[in-house]
DNA sequence: TCAATTGGCATACGAGGCGTATGCGAATAG
DNA sequence: CTATTCGCATACGCCTCGTATGCCAATTGA
């Protein structure tokens, strides 16, 4: 069994879904010219369509990977809290932190939305999201977290309120400051949920 | 001074808004021809460029124009509140339920911020933040809310916050059920907020 | 090893949307 | 009553997208 022919095929697939990303993360999605990065990436807009349907469909695979990445990050930052509670106040810390760059938060918060819809619904890019929902079942079932409310609910007014805190901290004269003020008043958000002795 | 003039030229911005408006919310910015939405106002795209300079800037003015409704619709509602807390969590409430019309939602919520960025940053658009933010201010004097927030950082983590909250509402196969759940959610959020006695 | 075939990717073509330059005609000013 | 402004339409070229088509290399089967 011959291999090369196949790496040449996921190497395509790699090369133009890097390139789509620098693109569609710098300039954004609706300027980014298919001729222009798939060039960049050494191919042309046959290889996009042959792969991936046409934009839509490259913005997907592009959506997933970094859905990928995000959510071994968070996990990875999280998992040294000693609680379970702070483990999921760190997990939407450092989400925060994540949608301050400028290829996440364009891709993901602001372009990704727009061009595909709630990204609710997105397949495949929901690793954070599921992560912590099932961090707030089990801080409900601990008792730490009051029960009546919907724990996926939850996770996505948080991700909303994450983006805009991000947005706006990436946004600030001074982000420094910025950020410690969006922090705070989310963390404050979060008490909220934690049930009261 | 004759006046015909002057009502001509207004009249013809006013169609060219409310035709942008509702391609905008419907079909959605970027699918919406400027061709097509100035021709079904009996107009073309020459009276755009004059008065708009570009398609962004009509998406600018159509922008400006709903949040001036929002505006008021919010305080409309809300005020006939007991209290001031009452009052500003009926503010929220109201404006996720204004959020679940798709033209807002698609307008304000998802093209807007792809379009034009932060909408922190857009001008004369944030009659609603403004108001938020004030509330939570006076909240704060009052006791009532706790002081190390900052209000407008708050009333933006909200703001991100209603909007997925809406989306994930208008997408849900039972919108009653998960409007209930939405809401529910988002005042346990809320209560963060409060000072506790 | 060699023909047959698959399929990955490039090229070519047509359609439509955008921005700019230009032109016309009516309302206003002096 | 003439001159001028300016609101808006028309005309042109560029760019981008999607599809149809073609080519060549890699694989398969005998």
């Amino acid at each position: 069994m011959h291999r090369p022919r196949r790496e040449m095929i996921a190497e395509t697939r790699a090369k133009l879904i890097a390139a789509a990303r620098h693109a569609f993360g710098t300039i954004g999605y609706a300027e980014a010219s298919m001729d222009d990065f798939t060039a960049s990436a050494g191919l042309t807009r046959g290889a996009l369509y042959h792969h991936f349907g046409d934009k839509k469909g490259l913005l997907q695979a592009v959506i997933a990977e970094i859905d990928g990445e995000m959510a071994l990050r968070v996990n990875e930052v999280a998992s040294k809290a000693p609680t379970r509670w702070q483990h999921f106040v760190d997990e939407c810390t450092t989400y925060i932190e994540m949608a301050l760059e400028p290829e996440i938060q364009r891709i993901m918060f602001r372009d990704g939305p727009a061009v595909l819809g709630d990204p609710a619904q997105w397949p495949n890019a929901n690793a954070c999201i599921a992560s912590m929902t099932g961090h707030l079942t089990a801080l409900q079932g601990e008792g730490v977290v009051v029960a009546d409310v919907d724990p996926e609910t939850v996770a996505r007014l948080i991700n909303g309120a994450s983006s805009q805190a991000a947005q706006r901290i990436a946004n600030s004269k001074d982000p420094e400051a910025t950020s410690k003020k969006a922090i705070a008043a989310f963390k404050q958000l979060l008490e909220g949920l934690r049930k009261k002795p």
